[in-house]
DNA sequence: CCGAGCCTTGGTCCGCCGGCCAATGGACCC
DNA sequence: GGGTCCATTGGCCGGCGGACCAAGGCTCGG
């Protein structure tokens, strides 16, 4: 490889220092946080931060990119094993939920500070996370192909409220709580997949 | 009645301060918003601004405060006017959904703001959030105790995912879209309470 | 008509934070 | 060993934003 001959020149890796931001980031929000409490949490001095990052927004859109770029890279690689569709969802959304509450706070940031891009940055964002949808969009349609999939279910629909519910997990999981977040992405498959209430119920329903 | 002797002696009603305050902390996030713009988006000066709420941080919890009283007179109007506790469920769906996407702003800023609330602030706020939540796990007990809900199902865990759907749609909505927010929460319940797959591919799932 | 509160005015103050930079250090190559 | 380039240093600056306040004025009871 040619472009690593010289490797890490730096003195401190460009992903410790993401990770402490993205820890700050979670903590207090990204507009609470000082780029001196990045600096100092990354064993750094403001100045070098500047260097690495010139604008506050930039460090915010790097850390998204990489968020992004984990979240897809983990979810290709969790329905890479195995073929069933319907299958599919369940590891994929195993995937989601585990690199959003037991990876770094990247993905939390990611989900939660977009607001703070602002112009050329928020847009980028955007269009990442339109790619990363697709490739959700293309794993329920891929689900619906398969005719196990109720008539008349809303796919585009499906898929926002499911973000919803598992993005929201982020604001209320505690490590080590009740549930493991298998346990809960495969509680809300079965949920959702089956429904919570029994069929004879569903005069209560609709 | 004597509190009202003196009626709005102020130049500006204190709920229409609110609601600029409200729309700006949408748009721009609670820290990217000054308390110049608010003043001005409101109609008076940042003095008087001062003079209601002597810190920014105030003007954030008075507003959360009627937020959840909306929203908490919003749900009980709606489960009054039915008594089946399955169909009240969805009826409630329905009044949270209203108010979060066709009200003011105050209820997204409710859900999404909450971070800047620090120490004794923070703590009330958590205080009337689990009320409201009190309210819900009410109703979703209720609904249990008919015994046309799953065996299984956990309780707890289906109110924090259906809230994470439902509150996650107002980051998604977009008025005069597709659909309205009734057939929103009408298609959410269907999908969670029958299910999305077919009850013949029950394989597929968990 | 007068006095007393209550609200508003329209600035000022002060600390903090993002952005910046000239000088230093040190690693690597010729 | 000397030159070059890159990363780091650590302090500076300009602006901004939250907090504050003395003075003014409006309203209402007396």
């Amino acid at each position: 490889m040619t472009k690593n001959e010289r490797p890490e020149p730096r003195a401190v890796d460009d992903a410790a220092i993401l990770a402490a931001a993205a820890r700050l980031f979670r903590e207090k929000g990204f507009e609470r946080t000082t780029l001196r409490e990045v600096a100092r949490a990354a064993g750094i001095l403001p100045g070098s931060l500047h260097y690495r990052y010139p604008a506050k927004e930039e460090l915010l859109l790097e850390l998204m990119r990489r968020a992004v770029s984990l979240l897809t890279a983990s979810v290709r690689a969790a329905i890479d094993e195995c073929r069933d569709p319907v299958e599919r969802i369940r590891q994929a959304l195993r995937a989601h939920l585990r690199l959003l509450l037991s990876g770094d706070d990247m993905v939390f940031t990611l989900l939660f500070e977009w607001r703070s891009l602002r112009g050329p940055a928020r847009a980028e964002m955007v269009r990442l996370r339109d790619q990363y949808e697709a490739l959700w969009e293309g794993l329920l349609y891929a689900a619906a192909g398969t005719g196990r999939v109720r008539a008349g279910v809303d796919l585009q629909l499906l898929r926002l409220l499911g973000f919803g519910a598992v993005n929201w997990v982020a604001t209320w999981y505690a490590p080590g709580g009740r549930m493991s977040h298998e346990q809960i992405a495969d509680a809300f498959w079965a949920y959702l997949g089956l429904g919570v209430l029994k069929p004879s119920a569903e005069r209560g329903a609709a």
